[in-house]
DNA sequence: GATGAATTGTTACGTTATTTCCTAACGAGA
DNA sequence: TCTCGTTAGGAAATAACGTAACAATTCATC
């Protein structure tokens, strides 16, 4: 498994596939789906869902990518650091798609007290605000 | 709209098809997908996704049903009383499917704050973890 | 009864995701 | 060398998710 966070643009770890789909993803700078992955890489010769589906769930147990789960999407993880165990907090903008990336110790710690208190063992935490960018709201107020 | 917290199992405000949606969706007692839901009452007369998600649409606006964004599934919310513009908060087993619910005042604040902060106007928020529950962890250590 | 709004039904389509089965390449160890 | 396990990749099919567009129906109200 490569680094988490390499720099731009080895990702000398990376298989073929992992580094196409990787750089289509980046390129994107927005959320992006499968299959429009899979349309960009047709002419690269890929070309079936599983390709893509694989490699993104690589990249996304490297840290590299995130997944979008309240628009079933795909972005390019901006965190300059790596951010161990943290929960990364998204916020998308229904209007331009833009991805603000957050992090949030008292809100980790909550949860996990919570959880614990429970007795619940945590897989994975996924935390999503839908929003209207500031750009957005001054554009069409 | 109906009363968002009407009690069990009168559901006077809701038309047929929520009725039918949310009856089988209550029965399920873990996340149920639409198209499970379709199956399921197709012996009674509902033929197309369409009616389906027309349902659970409106049962989410009343705050009677959450959608379970990480799985693409819904459940019957379980919360004993309403909780006005708080968010719910979703643990759902990985293994057998159990939802437990929670909120949290101080998570809440915290994102906000952060949201406006940012000059983010927030639409929605979702957060979910995936989690191995008590029972589950008892049983297959 | 006529009219208009809301709800419902149907068809059709596009997108998202997984399952199943198979092949190739490679290193470890008998 | 040969087998075995592991990992990656490929192809086909199908399941599951979700919406657009339009027609039909119900129902309150005039």
């Amino acid at each position: 498994m490569p680094d988490p966070h390499s720099t731009d643009p080895a990702f000398s770890g990376l298989t073929k596939n992992q580094s196409l789909v990787l750089e289509t993803i980046a390129k994107a700078r927005r959320p992006i789906g499968a299959y429009e992955i899979l349309r960009e890489l047709a002419p690269r010769g890929i070309r079936s869902p599983v390709q893509i589906y694989r490699a993104v769930n690589s990249l996304i147990q490297c840290g590299i990518v995130h997944k979008v789960e309240s628009i079933n999407a795909f972005v390019r993880c901006t965190d300059a650091h790596p951010h161990h165990g943290q929960t990364t907090i998204l916020a998308i903008c229904d209007d331009c798609g833009t991805v603000v990336e957050h992090h949030d110790e008292t809100v980790d710690r909550r949860l996990v007290a919570w959880a614990k208190q429970e007795a619940l063992e945590v897989n994975a935490v996924t935390i999503e605000l839908k929003v209207r960018c500031a750009n957005c709201s001054a554009l069409a107020p």
